[in-house]
DNA sequence: ATGCCGGTGATTGGATCCAATGCAAGTGCC
DNA sequence: GGCACTTGCATTGGATCCAATCACCGGCAT
């Protein structure tokens, strides 16, 4: 039961979700097709059809006639998009703690302690959505975790851009709030662990309301 | 000013959109390209992007080399979007009340009547999802209004065979509810309308549990 | 100088053509 | 008779070609 063959279509909005993400390719930058079609060996076609699936998913923004951008955020859109994981990843939670074993939990807490003792940024931004989404991993896969995977993917430029400005304190606070959720997680206690995580991000989304500077316009 | 000229992908993506709501095309049916290309006068490529579109928002399901399908949805998915539903809508409102002045009360009031009165269950549907959309439209356009309006076409289909099977005593439920939302909506009371929103759509999230029959598995 | 206008090149959008994949029917073998 | 295999066809996927659109630039008039 092999990987049923990729598309073409497929493998580009991977690579392109990838060079997004990792900052290759930032908001505002122009996304010519026949430029994409030689960097990623692929004809036109294809890319347009990741062009138009990716637009879809928010990471890029696309004018018809006229051309393809990587999304940028305004700074009301970002603190909107907060607001939503503030009640769509407390929900994913409860879907997935019960189906949290043993061996899950110190999963989940190994990466908790590896977030605490990152000090760079983009490492920092990786091992924190990893941690997350270990929470997350016994959750069904359907709607939701696929919903909050785009929220975390159209907001990664601006988290890394606010974790720069991140200073000791901020640190600690994090650090605090991750404690406390995988000791909710490790009692099995859903409510707690819920609250624990809309007040990490309602946190968060406030802190972000402060940062007007990292948006432009 | 006058509208962008329309991309031919574009058009297809409604007119395919329509076709699906209007229950033209049913849960489960297979979408042959050139079928479609034939029938909306487009040739294959803007049909293939169309349906690539439309599976980013969930209305089809597409498997590579092999084609695409109109969605349908488990039992168990359709309730996971209405828990969605229920943290998302009363959010919205929340957005859009501060900017309903008397004249959409008044418009929206109207549209509340018409449902109550409405019989016919094609026309409630669209009556029902008219006074809701009249609620949410002062919030500003963006991802959560988009995303709302993306899990009421998903779930259309469902919401008609559910509404179906309606007896008077649910009429009478939802007119109460609309009823009160519609007075905390004129006071102004944002708690209360959120409230109320989020119990309508949690009350019609149980009854849909016990509707297993309305999903084929 | 500034703002409007038209032409030209770069870029996107769509159609056709060809290749690749998968499914189904039919055949042979056990 | 049932099951695996093969072959052919329907359908999807990708590349190239052509048309349509837009942005940029220079010229002209005010």
């Amino acid at each position: 039961m092999g990987e049923t063959k990729e598309t073409s279509t497929g493998r580009v909005v991977e690579q392109l979700r990838a060079l997004i993400l990792d900052g290759e390719l930032l908001p505002g930058e122009r996304l010519r097709q026949e430029e994409l079609a030689d960097r990623l060996g692929a004809s036109r076609v294809p890319i347009r059809e990741a062009l138009r699936v990716l637009a879809g998913q928010g990471l890029v923004r696309l004018v018809a006639n006229t051309g393809a951008w990587v999304s940028s955020l305004t700074h009301d859109e970002c603190v909107d998009l907060y607001r939503v994981r503030e009640r769509l990843e407390p929900l994913l939670l409860e879907q997935s703690l019960p189906g949290l074993g043993r061996d899950e939990l110190q999963e989940i807490d190994a990466a908790r302690r590896a977030v605490d003792e990152c000090r760079d940024v983009r490492e920092f931004i990786a091992l924190d959505r990893h941690f997350h989404s270990l929470t997350y991993q016994a959750a069904p896969d359907g709607y939701i975790k696929h919903e909050v995977g785009q929220l975390w993917d159209v907001t990664q430029y601006y988290r890394r851009r606010f974790t720069e400005m991140q200073d000791d304190r901020g640190r600690a606070l994090i650090a605090s709030e991750h404690g406390l959720l995988v000791d909710a997680l490790m009692r099995g206690d859903s409510v707690a662990a819920a609250a624990v995580l809309e007040m990490h991000i309602r946190r968060t989304r406030l802190a972000l309301q402060h940062a007007v500077h990292l948006f432009d316009g």
